[in-house]
DNA sequence: ACCTGAACACCGTTCAAGT
DNA sequence: ACCTGAACACCGTTCAAGT
């Protein structure tokens, strides 16, 4: 008696490739080694995934959709700081993660709207989208690896050609409507080039105003005495 | 006429995956490719490297070799600075090496010489152990990506079984020789961790202190208006 | 002491076919 | 519409030899 024949698709191959990838790690994790866990031959996933690099951003969608939404009604610092905090618990329940993100170049459309996302929690919060923006970069590292390249478009140059600006503009206004804090922070950027005076993307200067705020943090503390005794209170 | 026969060493094998790396990419970089490149048979590597791993380790200790030595006559905060935009000047010409770096997980003699001379430069500052602890954590990601684990044994766990106490001790012996700075962190962290009440070395505090420096540094930003072009003055 | 050659058990991906 | 099979051009690493 034949088994009735369950097809693949996108979402139970990307479920599969993150359970796998839990079970015996990112590196023995391939896409010969994935089929035969779904009891399918190796170019069957090739049907619902372009190649490699499409599975592992599939996974990096799937991580997303493990952080929690921002919690409401807190003020900015904390609404962040639980964002932070869930993201880091969706990292560590998939170990390999942490390492697939530091890979990934390219801007799905969920990473996009986590991205837009975080943006909001400051803006929301009152910050200036000059303060928002230099803040994005500087917290890139500890959310994770991708933020810099965000409003940094170095990347997106190297894998889009450029666009003549009525292009661009169409673009924004598309953009406007799924990103809008994205566009707001991009745009405040671009009129600061223009004036030369503000840092539109300098990634040296991002670099140093995020070293700057914790080499600040550790002078305070420093000066107050600090000890992890009293910090636990 | 016989050319003269150039033998191989280790140094003119890291130092040629380090160029061919930055010409070719670290994911075409394979030991095949190496060989081809130094004109011998692939196996040939394998008398001066153990594997591709220790190849990779190499790799970074050419890397930090090219990391400027402290300023000195100066104050902590500006001789961190400089070591830390200095680190980040040899990581970027070798775009490869951040994800080598982030992936490497022995802690070799070059990385320890580096750590120990890092920590230094903040208990010479007169930072107490306590906080130096700390914020070696907090930058760490800044610095790149290995200091989480050099105080945190959970890595060196995984790979060494655990040592009964004497070996502790004569290691501990060993280790006050070659990296002091290193060792008067790890012992203040674990005596704390005796009392039960300061932080020896809990994953998510290091997480959440290095958090809130950041998140505590952008409130007094907004509070005190700041904006990127006052920054430039 | 150092290098070689052949072989093993893997990869991701193509192409042209099958049902 | 979806899956298959065979093949291609690669990997890292072993082992037993060569000079």
């Amino acid at each position: 008696m034949p088994e009735k024949r369950v097809y693949l698709n996108r979402d139970r191959v990307l479920r599969a490739a993150v359970a796998l990838a839990d079970e015996i790690g990112i590196d023995a994790l391939s896409m010969r080694r994935l089929a035969q866990e779904l009891g399918v031959v190796p170019m069957a996933l090739y049907k619902h995934v372009q190649n490699k690099e499409e599975l592992l951003d599939g996974m990096v969608e799937v991580i997303i959709g493990e952080i929690d939404a921002p919690v409401v009604d807190a003020e900015w610092k904390t609404v962040v700081r639980e964002r932070v905090l869930s993201a880091r618990r969706a990292l560590q329940r998939h170990p390999w993660a942490r390492s697939v993100l530091e890979t990934r170049t390219r801007q799905t459309p969920a990473v996009l709207d986590y991205m837009d996302s975080f943006t909001g929690m400051f803006l929301d919060g009152g910050l200036s989208v000059d303060l928002t923006h230099h803040v994005m970069h500087a917290i890139g590292g500890r959310m994770w690896g991708f933020t810099q390249e965000l409003f940094d478009d170095s990347a997106a140059r190297k894998a889009a050609p450029p666009m003549p600006p009525e292009a661009q503009a169409a673009m924004m206004r598309q953009m406007g409507d799924s990103y809008p804090n994205i566009l707001a922070v991009a745009m405040a950027s671009a009129h600061d080039e223009g004036t030369a005076v503000g840092h539109g993307c300098d990634d040296q200067f991002e670099f140093e105003f995020a070293l700057d705020v914790m080499l600040d943090g550790f002078e305070r503390l420093h000066e107050r005495g600090w000890s992890s005794r009293r910090a636990a209170v």
